[in-house]
DNA sequence: TCTGGGGTCCTAGGACCC
DNA sequence: TCTGGGGTCCTAGGACCC
């Protein structure tokens, strides 16, 4: 291979790289906090799916609902850093969350306004540093290493340049949004992510390899992107709660109990070392739409109900697909049951679809494989196997009409009998 | 008072082909 | 007749993340 192509990133001459992840504080309560300015400094809680829009009173004011008032089955989604004092945080249910702050604002989920802001502050950052990985709607890596000035120093900090450039692209996103985010700049993302979480909110924290030591290891293993609830379970069950103490143990003892490829990457990330690269495009692998039921459902008794929403769900997600540009050959359902057990069908066809009608027969088959005894709290719909249409946000004369050849090609046979549902 | 909705990636077994 | 690997695709489930 031509040398001069094959400089590795690891290569020893070749400087450290600086990566940033940016992420935003408190991000959809501090959104409604600019609706709602008066809220500031108060428990709030984003959340839920029932109407809780705050009503004007006839004299101006604003009528709030509190978290005690909702029933149902939601979630947080997000909460204010006053309501995280009470002990309540995003993923709680909100009937628990309740119980721990009954007088916590509840406010309704708005994703058009924070999907507004996204594109504002993602915007803000590219105008300084374009070099960016979309991690979804609140944060992102930037990878600073080429942009002129940034390895500078400024007085006697060697970090001067990255510093100033961190601060000028907080600055930008206050102006452009009125949000505050949080700022983590290392050597890799793996140690940039948990950086930025060291001094939230508002906060700026620059590390290098030296800081390793000092900084990551004494902190909880489930502070590293990557080890969940039950990896973290695992690892305490091995008498393993700090970074440094997985940095210490050795690998072949993770290996033994987390397999070789999952051990070698939890030694690796304990050590703070990543080479993944910031990844600038990427293209989605499966688009799909699922519901939870505000009560559990009964595919006999329930049969109408469950069987309309099967097919909104099967709209929306041909629907989506339309207006995305993507068409998808494996179509799968999802089922959760009472009790959470979660269950899964796929079929993949020989052409790709985007028809709602070929999606809902093929959706509808993969029911039949399913034992439906029990009652059901969750249904779910997913396209897989994707790639452009021919047209994208443009399908062909009213849709992807196919012939009867293709149709029949692709689709499993149209039940004979009454749908399932 | 349990546990939303939209995703990604990994594993593991079986089918099928060379 | 029996015995092989390797590679790819498909399906189901699960962990994890925002």
């Amino acid at each position: 291979m031509a040398a001069a192509q094959t400089e590795h990133p690891d290569s020893s001459n070749v400087p450290e790289r600086l990566i940033a992840h940016l992420d935003m504080d408190a991000f959809y309560a501090s959104v409604e906090l600019l609706r709602y300015p008066e809220l500031k400094g108060q428990p709030v809680v984003i959340g839920g799916r029932r109407a809780h829009e705050p009503r004007t009173l006839p004299d101006g004011r604003r009528k709030y609902a509190r978290l005690r008032d909702y029933i149902g089955r939601g979630v947080i989604t997000t909460s204010t850093y006053a309501a995280r004092d009470l002990g309540v945080f995003s993923g709680m249910g909100l009937m628990k969350a309740a119980l721990r702050a009954p007088d916590a604002i509840l406010l309704p989920t708005d994703f058009d306004s924070y999907r507004h802001y996204s594109r504002l502050f993602k915007a803000a950052v590219a105008e300084l540093a374009p070099v960016i990985e979309d991690r979804g709607i609140d944060e992102i890596y930037i990878d600073l290493s080429d942009i002129p000035g940034v390895r500078e120093a400024v007085g006697h900090d060697p970090l001067g340049g990255v510093k100033a450039l961190a601060r000028e692209i907080k600055n930008n996103v206050q102006r452009a949004t009125g949000l505050t985010c949080s700022i983590g700049i290392t050597p890799n993302k793996l140690l940039s992510k948990i950086a930025s979480e060291l001094d939230k909110p508002d906060g700026l924290t620059v590390l290098t390899r030296d800081d390793i030591a000092g900084r990551i290891w004494p902190l909880a293993v489930r502070k590293i992107n990557g080890i969940g609830p039950k990896a973290g379970a695992k690892l305490a069950g091995l008498g393993i709660e700090t970074v440094g103490h997985l940095a210490a143990t050795d690998p072949a003892l993770l290996i033994q109990h987390f397999g070789r490829s999952y051990g070698i990457w939890l030694h690796e990330s304990a050590h703070g070392r990543d080479a993944r690269p910031v990844v600038t495009h990427s293209e989605p692998v499966s688009i799909s739409r699922e519901t939870t039921f505000e009560r559990d459902l009964h595919a006999q008794r329930d049969r109408a109900e469950l069987s309309d929403i099967f097919t909104r769900l099967c709209e929306q997600l041909a629907a989506d697909l339309q207006r995305k540009g993507y068409v998808g050959r494996t179509i799968g359902i999802k089922l959760r049951f009472e009790g959470f057990r979660t269950v899964t069908r796929d079929h993949t066809m020989d052409i790709p679809t985007q028809d709602f009608a070929t999606i809902r027969r093929a959706a509808g088959e993969c029911l039949k494989r399913v034992d439906l005894s029990q009652r059901l709290r969750l249904l779910g719909v997913r396209m897989g196997s994707l790639s452009r249409s021919a047209t994208p946000d443009q399908p062909l004369h009213g849709g992807t009409r196919k012939t009867r050849a293709e149709r029949s090609a692709n689709a499993p046979p149209a039940p004979e009998n009454l749908p399932l549902f």
